[in-house]
DNA sequence: TCAAAAGTGTTTGGGTTACACCCATGG
DNA sequence: CCATGGGTGTAACCCAAACACTTTTGA
């Protein structure tokens, strides 16, 4: 931006802008992606990330775009989203000659998809991340975007950044950190957990709330409203 | 991608797509980074990163365009380029009605860069990075990519992921802590850092040289090549 | 023999893990 | 009063900071 001039805008041709949505989600133990197959070519037949064109005309900027996508593909309103990266070049997708996709991940409850069938994807459903990010199999190159929206989703939960919108309004420590094993996928403390939780802040008790079982009732927590001061995109 | 047409390529409109390139070097005991003065509108007389548009004709994808515009405007060969991530809007920029920026980070030695005035940018310096982060009146959202770009370079340093290219060859440990200090902005101490060099195995040591000087010689270490396994962009 | 910078060892403290132990409730 | 999960306390351990110390050269 530094230096192209007004005609720059118009004289050169500009690449084949996407959208993609690495939709994640925690179930039977285990951070989840959610892919559809693929039933148009290229690539018919192949698991592929969600995503759509980015349209101008209608989104004011990448985020939007992507809960447009995300409504119009899915049916879904996404919760916080945050950016993965831009991938682009020459032989990216055989459909454009020059192919721009920027990246989104997006934490949310399982229940809030319906795995149904969408326009151009069929069989949409849940996969479990590790091995959809390792499968060499992918549409285009999307194993390796999702290798890297989990690598950055793993980050988030070890420096105890919890996102809005995807845990319950309240939910008890437990709850919590089973979450975050079934994310980082291994065990953790509870004795450890308990204490850093409280140490960095991250969510506060809702003063009467608790829930009862056949046990010792438990506090119920709500994530704090904090500044999380992340300088990224 | 999962859901495109052929024709979606062409019969959506694209927005306008740039490159922006945050270079970054260590002077005078701190992190610097290079920036210009723009010499046109939107935004003359304010400071700017350095950039180009993409080109779809030129370059066969986002690091490569990148490295064409270093060369182009700045006459600098990159070293290892990382992206930082893409902003997009409606009103970025006036030029255009909707302007994509992907923006990548570089460390490359102060020396290889001369302050010459490129095309539309003259005055172009090096300007310490944490000002320059702060600074609310750089052109377009510069400030906010730099901060980005500022952190992820820290990141790296903390976990003693040194890039390639940066560096000169050989270097005493002691080179590479003061070089460290600078980037991170904080004393490191020198046992712990020498131990914690060692243990993670990213430098080995130089067989036979050694610098010289008014004191005890110094050994000399190069950077391991390692598979640095991030899944990033 | 002194200055200067390389390189090492030892202590301390913060923070996490592992694990044992109490607490409160429903059945 | 027992099973079940919530919640707490404690010792072991790991890692890095702090800092004092030794080593090796040129002058």
């Amino acid at each position: 931006m530094a230096t192209a001039t007004a005609s720059s805008a118009t004289t050169h041709p500009m690449p084949f802008v996407r959208l993609e949505l690495a939709l994640l989600t925690v179930a039977e133990g285990a951070l989840q992606v959610l892919l559809g197959r693929r039933s148009e070519n290229p690539f018919a037949g192949r698991m592929a990330l969600p995503g759509g064109v980015l349209r101008v005309d209608l989104d004011a900027d990448l985020e939007a775009g992507c809960r447009r996508v995300a409504h119009e593909r899915l049916g879904v309103e996404l919760p916080a989203i945050t950016q993965v990266g831009a991938v682009g070049g020459k032989k990216r997708d055989p459909r454009a000659n020059w192919a721009l996709s920027v990246v989104y991940r997006c934490l949310l409850p399982q229940a809030s998809v319906q795995a149904s069938p969408g326009k151009r994807l069929d069989q949409v459903r849940w996969v479990p991340a590790d091995e959809a990010a390792a499968d060499s199999k992918l549409a285009f190159d999307h194993g390796r975007l999702i290798g890297a929206a989990v690598d950055a989703v793993r980050l988030e939960f070890n420096e105890l950044r919890f996102p809005h919108g995807f845990l319950p309004d309240v939910f008890t420590l437990t709850e919590l950190k089973e979450t975050s094993e079934a994310v980082l996928g291994r065990h953790l403390d509870k004795s450890s957990f308990r204490r850093r939780i409280d140490a960095a802040g991250v969510v506060q008790p809702v003063d009467g709330a608790v829930r009862t079982g056949a046990n010792r009732p438990a506090q119920l927590y709500e994530l704090a409203r904090l500044a999380t001061e992340t300088r990224g995109m």
